[in-house]
RNA sequence: GCGCCUGUAGCUCAGCUGGAUAGAGCAACGGACUUCUAAUCCGUAGGCCAGAGGUUCGAAUCCUCUCAGGCGCGCCA
């Protein structure tokens, strides 16, 4: 385990006063606004009731108390704050030796060892276009994959696909009258969404036409030959256009059962409702009430029988539980299903399941333009794929201004332009809005995907070009540049964004770290001559270019976001 | 009408389990490539933290109300 200067500080503390306990410092440990304030400040306004005495005096009491130490170069006192200055070389050399012995696996832990994880994401709907709505869910599972991982935890990622439901018979009822199998088989889901709109277009007209959308889900849910094996084939198109997708994302799922998976799975969940006697009949339908929990009742069976979507995500958790045994199952949806949510999951607590507190809803903010809302029947939307193929063509542009030398130009312009496409998304808080802007979407300066991906390729060239090797060094003091400790200080903090990240759900502390610490090399890159002639000051910021270029690589990698050599 | 979320620089956002002088990036303006990748770096300018009360030694952060925007509130998913 590495050392950790902020343990050792409440140790230390703690150690001089019987009233105080390690745990009661952490709490109250903070980082200072300002460098000359030092690293690690003691607040002592909160002691003040305990010690009797006003806060700036305990701060004296506690500086004067304690003496030299290995871990703290200095210890001053501010007003009511105890400033702690940690021995630059010490952790210098902590931090940097510690890369260098875990590499990439930096930051890792086994705070998860031997549980389950089950994370629902993406779940696009077949036959509908994935547009950039899509992303969303899509690249904050992904990462919160990776993040779970990598603190050993052993995630299932689940893609929950719109596989059924009524539209399924519209869009068969429309198949059977205007479908032609060439033009599905070359532009497969653009054809099935024409065919889906045209649908609605000719109901408008003549309504019976949504009796035979009805009638034809019905034949599907009876098992009907034809049905089935045109709903399949709709389903088997799908998903292999979203496939390209995945694979130009590089993300995968565990599992690809989407909702009709749990058709017959139904049933028993509606009788142990039943029998739990949660299930109430309202205005023809069945629901579970909620109104002790100030909620709008549970929909669990439509006046005619039929399930609703509550009826299979309950469904759903059950089977998960059972077959996964997972300690957190996480949802990752946009923010307006945040009640729906919140209904079943109720319901799966009342329903006398322990475990109900391990679901958790992942909320998300919406895409929409600068237009409003975007929507597939309005045409206004932004496919996944124009907006990669735009940033991936944009990108080549720049590496043949730049770098018209660089060998696998395409290759590199892929992780770029997709980089910078997941970054973007994943670079503020999930919960925020996003107002679709090509520029804005675009852009690769500053604090974006490429700009780390750029960082950890100037890193990885020095290391290239470099005399010696990197290893370990004697003379940590060749490290105690201001520029460099800034560094090192960020990458200190890196295992413990990535806990917060996790603990948090929320994979922007991670985009946000990377940047800084990608800021911060940039500012020392600049300053100081890394490749210089003496032997040991070169290995010195060798080591620590390697720091840099090893946790840049794994906090893009935690994103999803692959960091090429060279660009 | 009720509930949830959001409101910080011209724009996009950090900071929100209370703490020291509110930070970045973009855009604007001015600088730095004979030197390890200028997709970079440095500087200038830009703020009544939506508004009003309250709690506190201390509030962008907590509480109450108001305003603005988004979302949701029974047979879609």
């Amino acid at each position: 385990m590495m050392l950790d200067f902020k343990e050792e500080l409440a140790k230390l503390v703690s150690s001089k006063f019987d009233s105080l306990k390690k745990e009661d410092i952490l709490e109250l440990i903070e980082i200072p606004p300002q460098e000359d304030m030092g690293d690690y400040a003691l607040p002592c306004f909160k002691l003040a009731k305990l010690f009797r005495k006003a806060p700036n005096l305990i701060a004296e009491e506690i500086t004067e108390s304690i003496g030299n130490n290995q871990y703290f170069a200095s210890i001053n006192n501010v007003g009511a704050y105890v400033n702690f200055f940690v021995n630059r070389e010490v952790m210098a050399r902590t931090v940097l030796e510690e890369i260098l012995d875990k590499k990439e696996e930096y930051g890792s832990a086994n705070l998860g060892k031997g549980q389950n994880v089950v994370i629902d994401y993406s779940s696009p709907n077949i036959a509908k276009p994935f547009h950039v709505g899509h992303l969303r869910s899509t690249v904050i599972g992904n990462s919160l994959y990776k993040i779970y991982e990598f603190l050993g935890y052993n995630c299932i990622g689940i893609n929950h696909l719109g596989d059924w439901g009524t539209q399924f018979g519209k869009m068969i009822a429309a198949y059977k009258k205007w479908g032609n199998d060439e033009e599905i088989r070359q532009e497969p889901i653009q054809t099935l969404l024409k065919l889906y709109v045209k649908f609605h277009e000719e109901a408008e007209k003549n309504p019976e036409l949504e009796n035979e959308g009805r009638e034809w889900f019905k034949r599907l849910e009876d098992g009907d030959q034809e049905a089935e094996r045109l709903w399949k084939w709709f389903v088997d198109l799908s998903l292999q256009e979203f496939n390209k997708i995945y694979d130009l994302l590089k993300i995968k799922f565990d599992y690809n059962t989407g909702e009709s998976f749990y058709n017959d799975k139904m049933e028993e969940v509606v009788r142990l409702l039943k029998e739990k006697k949660l299930l109430k009949k309202s205005q023809g339908a069945y629901v579970v009430d909620l109104e002790d929990y100030d909620m709008p009742p549970c929909l669990i069976l439509k006046s005619d029988g039929a399930t609703l979507y509550p009826t299979r995500d309950i469904t759903a958790a059950i089977y998960r539980k059972k077959t996964f045994n997972f300690v957190k199952a996480l949802y990752v949806t946009d923010y307006s299903q945040s009640l729906h949510f919140a209904q079943w999951m109720k319901v799966i607590e009342l329903m006398g399941y322990d475990w109900a507190d391990q679901l958790e809803h992942i909320p998300f903010g919406r895409v929409s333009s600068e237009e409003g809302a975007l929507q597939t029947r309005k045409g206004n939307v932004i496919l996944l794929k124009d907006l990669l193929n735009k940033s991936i063509e944009k990108v080549r542009k720049i590496i043949e201004e730049n770098n018209p030398e660089l060998d696998n130009k395409d290759e590199v312009a892929k992780k770029v332009g997709i980089g910078a496409v997941i970054f973007n998304d994943l670079s503020n808080s999930k919960i925020k809005d996003i107002v679709f802007n090509w520029d804005r979407m675009l852009s690769f300066d500053g604090e974006t995907g490429p700009y780390v991906q750029y960082t950890h390729a100037r890193a990885t060239s020095v290391l290239e070009k470099a005399t010696y090797r990197v290893e370990k060094i004697k003379d940590y003091s060749l490290l105690t540049e201001e520029e460099a400790v800034n560094m090192i200080k960020l990458l200190q903090q890196f295992p413990e964004i990535v806990i917060k990240a996790m603990e948090r759900n929320e994979p922007s502390f991670i985009t946000r770290h990377i940047i800084d610490i990608a800021q911060a090399f940039n500012k020392f890159y600049h300053e100081y001559p890394i490749l210089v002639d003496d032997r040991e000051v070169q290995q010195a910021r060798l080591l620590l270019v390697y720091g840099v270029k090893t946790v840049l690589k794994t906090g893009l990698a935690l994103l999803g976001i692959e960091a090429p050599d060279k660009m």
